[in-house]
DNA sequence: CGGTCTCTTGACGGAGTTCAAAGCTAGTGG
DNA sequence: CCACTAGCTTTGAACTCCGTCAAGAGACCG
């Protein structure tokens, strides 16, 4: 199980065994259900979470009381709010189960003596980081310059398992706008045929 | 004046001299006047820009002809389209001097080499990246949540001395408004004392 | 069968855009 | 020192995108 984190460092770096052992150590197993929390303001997230199954999401709740989706994060990815992470801040987003799950947690503590003990997983981080900042990148980017249809429509062609895997509300607010104009949007192109 | 980049690497890791003199030499430095482009589509990006002086923008032409500001750089600042530095890919974004500016260049080859000479940069650039997520992160999280008008205020109040120094038509851009309802919103603004 | 949760549909309202015209400012050349 | 231009900002009217509110239609589950 924990083969799925070393797989994922191995793709980057070299690691001996003596490393994997360390960073085996590091990690905790851990279920969570559906609509559990893994971080919740204010509470600074302390914890970074690689995902062995399931689904969640990370997402702000406005002064409105209304939630906006940051992310998913599905097999394989990372998820936590980076920024309390980082600076030990009090969190601002909610991380969230959408699914029964499977994940690998390490604490902040361990994250760092890890870094220390194995320096090449700076490499690692460094390039997580980098991919990290491509995708805020193109997803800011759709923001700013294209309208909710063609959000849409680029979200259905990048994430084809998470259309039918989500609830509509959910994707409506990972496009910023409401369900309502979302049910809207598909009314209008698949009237186009 | 290449002090600026080193001071900046030993607020975060320790260098020898030896080390300071590898990273002296794998910089260029250089003068670019006021609209001169330092990245361009689809050229890839394949240099990377500290700003010692001036200023910078970073921004994405729409296929509709639009320009959407980034990000702007002002001196203590690296600027370039990350997205195509690291993947090697065509650039998206242009770089572009908003002032007569001075940087430091330094091409992919040579960064990667400096990385594998000085392995603690890996520590420097993790943690820039981790910043930069960090900034990018508030930026969307701004851009989905907000309006424009609170998006303005918080502007001026984090970049005082940019109001002044960019025209109006930037800041807009930047806000992801146009100029003309940006002045509507001071218009506004202003009515109310 | 009766809730609860999700999605749809329509009428109305507000935020932001587009277009066009006019005012303002700064540089430039005579 | 003035006149001219060119670029930036302001203002108003009509329009588009998207949100809010409210009501109804399915779907699922006890």
């Amino acid at each position: 199980m924990i083969d799925l984190i070393l797989q994922n460092f191995r793709m980057h770096v070299a690691l001996s065994e003596q490393e994997a052992a360390l960073v085996t150590s590091a990690f905790q197993y851990r279920k969570v259900r559906k609509n559990q929390l893994l971080v919740e303001p204010p509470y600074p997230a302390n914890t970074e979470h690689f995902i062995v199954s399931g689904c969640l999401r990370i997402y702000y709740l406005d002064s409105d009381g209304v939630a906006h989706n940051i992310a998913f994060g599905v097999e394989g990815w990372w998820l936590t709010d980076l920024q309390s992470f980082f600076t030990g801040n009090a969190s601002k987003y909610h991380v969230e189960a959408l699914e029964d799950s499977e994940v690998f947690i390490i604490t902040k503590e361990r994250w760092e003596d890890l870094l220390i003990q194995i320096p090449s997983l700076n490499i690692y981080f460094r390039k997580l980081y980098q991919n990290s900042i491509i995708a805020q990148n193109d997803r800011l980017l759709n923001m700013i310059s294209t309208k909710a249809d063609e959000r849409y429509l680029r979200f259905i062609k990048k994430y084809p398992t998470l259309e039918n895997r989500l609830p509509q509300y959910h994707i409506a607010s990972y496009l910023g706008v409401t369900p309502v104009f979302l049910s809207k949007i598909k009314a209008r192109l698949s009237s186009k045929h």
